[in-house]
DNA sequence: GAACTATATTGACATTCATCGAATTAGCGA
DNA sequence: TCGCTAATTCGATGAATGTCAATATAGTTC
């Protein structure tokens, strides 16, 4: 198990949106690591299945659903859950994941645009 | 000019939270290639630099707040520009930049929670 | 315990990516 | 036109990453 969480919101507020305030550096450190883990075709998807289920969803149920191998789904789910995205338990054979909503939020604040934000338009 | 642009929503619906509906293969693919953008520590700063700016702001603002050389703040600057976050335009001998909002609240709609989702806590 | 299934880990490989220095383009002013 | 500054593009390089096959681990069932 390595488990290298990411830390986030270490460096003070957590979930003031970007377009109101700057991000220091290491926020920013912060805030790429989990972005990256949703910057993948395969693992966004995951993220998209497990966090639209409902429920908790299997492996099994997973892994026939994409065109990569085993060994790769597995990679793709640590990712997630090393970003804080989803988290997971073993049942007897099978092992189910679940997403994290606070994370996702956590981003959702993070991209929100408060209202006429942007000069540009 | 590598006009690489991602096109984006021409799946069909764009507005739609993942914990919504789960997103096929080609909607994972433009979301992924926009996430991956803001998954640099650099770019996401960058971003939020732009995106807080209140208005357009000089290539040469920017440049000198980071420790990285100006050629490679210029690739940075090129990624978020062919992800659609921001635009640019020549003003004499500078540069500016300003956020393009939508793009962001399309990512932000994407990770956004209705409500009690999530089934896991 | 042996056989079997479901996941995860390991090791290797090809590709992508962030970064820099050097060269190039764009515009200003003398 | 010549020099100067701002910004981008080019080419190269080392690091990170996605993928798979092989192996290992966890659990069930006989």
């Amino acid at each position: 198990m390595s488990k290298q969480e990411i830390a986030f919101g270490s460096s003070g507020g957590c979930c003031r949106p970007i377009s109101d305030a700057a991000l220091d550096p290491v926020a920013a450190s912060e805030g790429a690591a989990v972005f990256k883990a949703l910057a993948d075709p395969v693992r966004l998807r995951l993220m998209s299945i497990i966090a639209s289920a409902g429920d908790e969803i299997c492996v099994c149920d997973l892994t026939p659903l994409f065109d990569v191998s085993g060994p790769t789904i597995s990679h793709h789910l640590r990712v997630l859950r090393d970003a804080g995205l989803v988290d997971c338990e073993r049942r007897g054979t099978w092992v189910y994941y679940w997403p994290l909503p606070e994370r996702m939020a956590w981003l959702s604040t993070l991209l929100s645009v408060p209202a006429g934000a942007g000069a540009g338009n």
